[in-house]
DNA sequence: GCTGTCGTTGACGTCAACGTAAAGGTGGAA
DNA sequence: TTCCACCTTTACGTTGACGTCAACGACAGC
């Protein structure tokens, strides 16, 4: 139970992902386990990356944009310009992200509207519901 | 221009679809034109069908569940048991719905929290970020 | 020596909802 | 007649994020 070094079957229990999804992530050049032999061994680094791209894919980014996101986090730490860069494409998921909610709020107003049209129809028909 | 019978052209103007949309829909049997030679003339029945996919899929419903909603619609019209089906799945979908947007609402709130975050670094740095 | 567990590498499969391209039919206007 | 718009079919392509499978190596315990 290495903390700085660990194996990919670690890695999965950690943060609940598949051996598949963290061959696939390396593929992509999100991480870059290094090798003992054939095996994969998964530094803190690849793991504050891993963190990073969950995070990121909760917030709606795709793979390719948290690469290049986490690409700028480590090659330019200190460069402003790239800082500034992963702010604006934050601030566009951001607007993107409200507007789906907003899209989503409006088609919960229009269900629910339906929903109540059924209600009444059953009602009418004498139908009990479950109380729910 | 037939008011009750629309070619596949007239079809996607009114409702801002492809053809290939109509035909894939067709494919699945969701909706069901008639044939005029190699033609195909859609009726006032598929409209209403088209119409009915169109506001599911704005409610997140898959083509797959749409089909069984309307084939309800359609077999069991004063069947009040297949009514209350539907109302049932409609249910299940505002659930599921209004458990996406919270999440959303969450993931906004992170993404927010991580924004003002970059935003003070970049103050430090003395950056000026475009006042939007 | 055998079995089991954990790991490896390709490479192809999956899902949804169409897009796109190829190749051609049909009917009307110039 | 020739052209054009509009329609048809079949069939492969797309996108993203992995799943699944085959075939194998390495090592532990019994």
């Amino acid at each position: 139970m290495n903390d700085s070094l660990m194996t990919i079957g670690q890695m999965c229990e950690s943060y609940d992902v598949t051996p598949r999804t963290l061959r696939f992530y390396e593929s992509k050049e999100l991480i870059f386990p290094i090798r003992e032999g054939q095996k994969r061994l998964f530094t803190k680094s690849d793991r504050a990356r891993l963190k990073l791209i969950l995070q990121g894919k909760r917030f709606g980014f795709s793979l390719e944009e948290i690469r290049q996101l986490l690409n700028l986090y480590s090659i330019g730490d200190q460069q402003t310009t790239q800082l500034t860069q992963t702010y604006e494409l934050a601030q566009e998921r951001l607007r993107d992200m409200e507007e789906q909610r907003e899209e989503l709020t409006e088609a919960i107003a229009d269900l629910k509207e339906q929903l109540e049209w059924g209600e009444a129809v059953l009602a009418e028909r004498g139908v009990k519901l479950a109380a729910e």
